[in-house]
DNA sequence: AGCGAATGTAGTCGCTGTCAACAATGTGGT
DNA sequence: ACCACATTGTTGACAGCGACTACATTCGCT
């Protein structure tokens, strides 16, 4: 008769439940601190079982990178549904959805975007995608407004992209006093608005 | 009577051959596999002799992202000396000189970065801080040419240095492909330009 | 009921960073 | 020349880690 109350023999949700305890540990301790070990204790499951799951730790941070991505995806786009209908609150609801969640979820920002994934971490790569595609799309509305000049959407929403990634870097790294975060996406925004408006 | 081939007990130069040998190996794999205990192997020196120079593996890390910005800020230097007097070819150079820094160093960038110093690593914000003066100096002399407008410079500034940053994430993060580069670097100049310009 | 796949466990290996105790060398004062 | 002392390197130990293998339990299907 074996007691109710035991750890049954299979946790039945290891994977999903590694991933919490990841996401955890690496907004408390940063990525490098994210142990199998200590996350298999915490769970309390034997240290070997994350294998099953995930074949090495690095597999392990780059499903993290991916969910990353995800969310970040899918907060931009509740931004822009929450944002009015003219392009230029669309775009400031999307730069400021950015930088909160760049600013919040620092470690995890680091993890999508340093080149610490494997050779081979194609499921990342792909899951930022979306994002992108995010980007693009919010470029050609603004063309289709008339408030950006017709041209490589491409370029244009990369750059964007990667004016946002970088301010959230500095702050992240304590190179800017993040008293200057608000000015910097403000100049930010207008200057990316009045260097790619047509005429 | 010893014998003059032998190692000498002590190294004498320990402290640089240490961070020679962590560069090297910071280019060809990465900070993580960065190993007080394989440099020391490599250097011919026992395991716990770094201790001395090093108190943790953390501040050789930082030690190395101390040089990286100060190669950085000399190669931004040399960049804009040998540019020309027109302000225009002085911003270029000053991009793409910090592009093919960024490229070319892609781990050492990382770690100067991002947000992994210590608590208190100082002197690695310090390092930081002449780049983002150069920034500064050149964002002045955008003014002072009549090719940008009056107004915050540090703003400015920090939103081109964030750019330039963000955008060699992009590349060495796998997000945009290589071929894009120099387009990106291209569009994003034009855009400061245009947006940061007078009227 | 039984059998194979999926999932978790126990034990081991080599590697790592860190520390403490000890040895050799350099240095400056007398 | 000597001697104290700081500097710098060595040896040995410890605990933690990721990875691997062999084994145990449970699930799901027929």
């Amino acid at each position: 008769m074996p007691e109710v109350s035991e750890q049954p023999y299979h946790h039945g949700r290891l994977r999903s439940a590694l991933l919490d305890a990841a996401e955890r540990s690496l907004r408390e301790h940063g990525a490098e601190q994210v142990s199998l070990r200590e996350l298999s204790r915490e769970i309390g499951v034997s240290h070997a079982a994350p294998r099953r799951h995930f074949p090495d730790r690095q597999a392990l941070l780059d499903a993290l990178a991916e969910v990353g991505f995800e969310r970040l995806t899918t907060r931009l786009r509740a931004a822009i549904a929450e944002a009015g209908d003219d392009w230029a609150s669309r775009l400031g609801a999307t730069v400021s959805a950015y930088i909160r969640f760049a600013t919040e979820e620092a470690a995890l920002l680091e993890l999508m975007f340093t080149g610490k994934h494997r050779p081979g971490a194609d499921r990342v790569v792909a899951a930022a995608g979306p994002a992108f595609t995010l980007m693009d799309d919010l470029i050609a509305q603004g063309q289709a407004a008339g408030e950006l000049a017709a041209g490589d959407r491409e370029r244009v929403g990369v750059v964007l992209f990667a004016t946002m990634q970088g301010i959230a870097t500095l702050i992240n790294g304590d190179m800017v006093s993040p008293g200057l975060l608000d000015g910097l996406v403000e100049t930010a925004v207008e200057q990316f608005v009045r260097g790619a408006r047509p005429g």
